[in-house]
DNA sequence: TCTAAAGTCTCCACCAACCGGAGGGTCAAG
DNA sequence: CTTGACCCTCCGGTTGGTGGAGACTTTAGA
């Protein structure tokens, strides 16, 4: 398979899939023309990075995931393992984000939104946390 | 005021004066031998991007809020509009990351965590989404 | 007065995770 | 035989800084 077609079935942008041979994650072979040449296990293996990018694991723990996947010994508390602390870090971002909210939200409120230059947000903004 | 006593007052990172400088958010004037030298209205000025950073805001937010700040005939429209805007940002990254969350902790659930290679952990990241 | 430490300067490179475009080769259809 | 759709590599840019090299200045102490 060429990368267009790839890159339908993997629902992945052509460049992407070439970052990710760049980077090491795939090693697609080449034809006589230099065009990539994929197998089924390297659509398989896109497949699996396009979930897990949305998921939001970094390319590095796409990394680890991908050769526990690869791996038929592996331990399922590896994989469990590495889960858990991204999803303590998405729980911290989700945190840090509603604290923002909460900030924002109270000083939109009391904003008045006129056309005058009284303004509760920018006063906030100008005052050390 | 040299950058060292500026970056104490503001909290920010010496580094991170001098880009906002070289971006064009203050503008300190120099000392002979090369300085730079903060007036009281730069360290408001580093104050207030320290704090609208804090609550997320991005360097161009900064820069049309300071421009905002700095106008005594601005409208309080103009700056809620901004917030606003910001504030959907996060809603929709809040959003996001529940949903991760959301999969992530059903999946890690279903993980036993041990040392055999079953894994629904990797079979959920191996099916197109 | 000399020296060492601390402070400052510029410039360059790097991080994540790609995206866009230039400039060029290749392939299939009409 | 040409046109258009693919494909290739390489380079630069994105966001918001951070780290370090190498050089200069200032300050405090012996």
């Amino acid at each position: 398979m060429n990368i267009g077609e790839v890159a339908k079935m993997a629902e992945l942008p052509i460049k992407t899939i070439r970052y990710y041979e760049e980077i090491g994650l795939i090693k697609p072979k080449r034809s006589t023309n230099g065009y990539r040449i994929f197998r089924e296990s390297d659509v398989h293996k896109l497949t699996f990075l396009g979930r897990a990018r949305s998921l939001g694991f970094s390319i590095e723990d796409c990394r680890a995931l991908l050769q526990l996947y690869e791996n038929a010994t592996r331990s399922s508390a590896d994989v469990k393992k590495i889960a858990q602390e991204h999803l303590a870090c998405i729980e911290a971002k989700i945190k840090e984000l509603q604290a923002m909210r909460s900030t924002l939200s109270h000083l939109i409120e009391a904003c008045s939104g006129d056309d005058r230059p009284n303004c509760p947000i920018l006063s906030d903004l100008a005052t050390l946390s």
